[in-house]
DNA sequence: CCTGGCGATTGATTTCAATCAACGAAAGAC
DNA sequence: GTCTTTCGTTGATTGAAATCAATCGCCAGG
């Protein structure tokens, strides 16, 4: 579970440039890329955080795990996105590929190494941070004061925006992934998800259930209520 | 609503050692105090973010509301606690306070004027949004996942760390705030606590049930699940 | 090819918390 | 001091989502 052969790759690093890295902070962090298979872990809960992570292709799920399983998933890292930045040095979810997912890694030490000399990049690490705080200050609302069809209609919303190709929600994770996502269970989404569909809101492509177009996104965001 | 006549204070700041002011850094900034009557606005979601707020006295809550009027509260801010704190430009939150409260309020412009001199300062404001940034996610596992009863008891632990004076944990908010901020209702979050009442966990003080003594903090934190 | 397992849907039933309701006690208003 | 309102508790009932259960389809592996 801890063994990751990080592969080194060539100078230049390129995605640096999304904490803000400008040409003058050349400095030399290492940089490499790792692939995950379909759930492994990434880290752990309470895990000494040593690098940070920006997801290349695939998806990953953090969450956090009550004594009898119960699990809350916080977030879903998506292409794109960077993960698993810890101010201080302990991890506060697990991190698991939800597909084969190949990332890049940062040495969290030697991004802090040049957060300290190039302002950019330490604006942008607490951009990051402030950033995934909205993101929870939302998520409360919907898991304190939302029904399970506002819920299901916000992550559609969300996953709309954010992985959608070519007009398709192609969805990497399960319906436990999205119910545990959203606070409810699997069999609750899955009604959800069938309502959307009869009420014409949504359809699903081919065969597989998990590649969603959204048919009327102005009834699908009236169901959401809006804060 | 929006009158708020800032009572300027004398030089010496004091508070702001809380954001790690060093002496070196004794710059001018503007620290006033002012009080809000119970149940008045203190800023409202998606104003423009002016002052950094710390309690003095009183306690204050932050919450979003739906459209509908559905409530979720996401913080209490007591007595020496910083809110408002915001890095972008807008509030996240509409804040109000619970009882009459004196604040310390500093100006945001100000502040971000001196954190970028001092690196101590920045790196408390850092430091902040991390703190709130975990509250959150902690709450998002309550919300999403935990019992009625235990999230009231995750309250009551919560509460007797932050709050306690004497061994009496004395509740400025009423049982509908603490309703909004576990996600439950009001008549729940009694029930719970008339029952761990009757479980010999907890004692009311007086006539008030208001102020709560704690009997048995390791059932209570029995009740509450660990993550 | 068959077979076993996983993921998803759908139906039946239960359950926990919400809602509706009544009451008593404390706090404010005058 | 009395009146009114708010707050909190408790009981009865309802309801939304959880749980239990069955079935189907799709892969993956032998």
């Amino acid at each position: 579970m801890f063994v990751r052969i990080a592969t080194e790759r060539s100078p230049r690093p390129n995605s640096l440039r999304d904490f803000g890295m400008t040409c003058s902070s050349n400095t030399i962090v290492s940089l490499s890329e790792f692939t995950y298979k379909k759930g492994t872990e990434v880290y752990g809960e309470k895990e000494p955080a040593e690098y940070v992570y920006q997801v290349k292709v695939g998806a990953v799920r953090s969450y956090k795990l009550l004594t009898d399983g119960r699990r809350q998933i916080g977030a879903f890292h998506l292409p794109g996105d960077i993960f698993g930045l810890e101010n201080d040095g302990a991890h506060r979810f697990t991190a698991e590929a939800i597909i084969d997912t190949t990332v890049h890694l940062i040495k969290r030490q030697s991004l802090e190494m040049v957060a300290k000399s190039d302002v950019m990049v330490a604006k942008n690490l607490f951009r990051m941070t402030t950033a995934n705080l909205h993101h929870a200050e939302d998520h409360m609302l919907l898991l304190g004061r939302k029904t399970s069809l506002e819920r299901v209609a916000a992550f559609l919303l969300e996953m709309d925006k954010r992985l959608t190709a070519a007009g398709v929600i192609a969805l990497p994770m399960s319906r436990r992934d999205i119910a545990d996502y959203l606070g409810l269970t699997l069999e609750t989404v899955s009604r959800a998800l069938s309502r959307l569909h009869e009420l014409g809101v949504l359809g699903f492509v081919g065969n597989t259930q998990r590649q969603i177009v959204l048919q009327d996104r102005a009834k699908l965001a009236s169901l959401d209520l809006q804060s």
